[in-house]
DNA sequence: TATAATCTTGACCAAATGGTCAGCTTTTAC
DNA sequence: GTAAAAGCTGACCATTTGGTCAAGATTATA
């Protein structure tokens, strides 16, 4: 492991580099952000930032680690001992709970991909793609053992995806529509049941 | 109308110039655009560019305004002349051919609302709002008919938008996902006839 | 054809930005 | 306690970028 020889120090700086690095990128994007933005919004001089990490490219890469890892531990419900309403239920509410509880990592998650994902497109084709393979293979045998509808699973995933996230990554255009400042958590509990509702109704699976 | 005393080679130009720049702000946003790659796509030296638009701004603002206007028109089906199935068939299918025929201004419009709407939170938080109430009524007129499963109308709209703009905004990663290079017309197809079977299932508007 | 209006463009500029570095301070290890 | 290692920082630099401008070329108008 890599974390063993890192020095109290440097594991309290680096973490509180990435988290404003964080709330920085996903306000204005890989190239918007600056490097003396992520070093105030850090409360430590620029050159400090430079000290810790190579470079802003590196700063980035760390901030998309620590979101895959994010990513990856959410698909548990999500195998062939559970039933396809409480597995699809639960993955749904942790989908949301995600926009809730790490806007700003879905939003960076997002800017990177909206861009062509350059950094995590290998990420996307091998470990993504595999990790969609294996569930959908979930799916299709509750399908045919006619718990659920024949829906295609990659497809009921990119809408999930796109109906979870939205939350976090357009909430501007939301809260405009909604006429709120901000989404609160009523508001956010009522998006997940409406979510939660229309998916397993229209995956044929009774409420 | 601005338009009237306009010639022929302005106009001319300035579609050139607007076509170009919605592609490089697709890429890479606002700040990642640079004057000089707008220019190389459009095949005119920089300087060029500022004959035609006072600054960088006014071009993204005037590629955000060519958007809109085609955003707008696209909830002609949701009326309450029509039938709900109709009408939501009709509205995912425009949706989702917006995203087969215009995905470069959907990633800037993505991006922008990404970014915290900047430029375009007043028209979200007037015109758009106005015209959610408006087609949301139709929608709870539908439901007091019992003609659809009650539902909330402006989150259902989220659904939709999320569902159909991901295609456009998020293709790398549904491409990464299918194991393809891109999205062909089929697989729009599919995924389109995909996504009204489940939302349509999902208010209760039997197939 | 004359001339005024529009269009085109290379050279140039000031500001912003990512990154470097030498020297200083603090912490760690024995 | 002391020396070495780790941490900190202001001053500085090269590059990039949006934007300006003056002078020349083209087009419209009479």
């Amino acid at each position: 492991m890599e974390g063993d020889s890192k020095s109290r120090i440097r594991l309290s700086n680096e973490a509180n580099i990435l988290r404003a690095a964080e709330h920085v990128f996903a306000r204005a994007g890989f190239v918007g952000a600056t490097m003396a933005e992520i070093a105030e919004c850090a409360h430590i001089p620029k050159s400090n930032l430079h000290y810790y990490f190579k470079s802003k490219k590196a700063i980035y890469r760390a901030v998309l680690a620590n979101i895959l890892s994010l990513w990856l531990a959410q698909t548990d419900s999500i195998h062939e001992d559970n039933d396809p309403r409480t597995a699809l239920t639960d993955y749904i509410r942790a989908k949301m709970q995600l926009s809730v509880t790490h806007p700003d990592a879905s939003r960076v998650f997002a800017n990177e991909i909206l861009h062509g994902a350059p950094e995590i497109g290998d990420y996307l084709r091998e470990d993504l793609r595999q990790l969609v393979e294996r569930k959908a293979e979930v799916i299709e045998h509750w399908i045919a053992q006619g718990k659920m509808m024949p829906v295609d699973p990659k497809y009921l995933f990119f809408t999930i995806w796109a109906a979870t996230q939205t939350y976090a990554d357009f909430d501007t255009q939301i809260c405009a529509v909604l006429g709120v400042q901000a989404l609160d958590a009523q508001q956010m509990h009522k998006a997940t049941e409406h979510l939660t509702e229309l998916l397993l109704c229209g995956c044929g699976i009774a409420h």
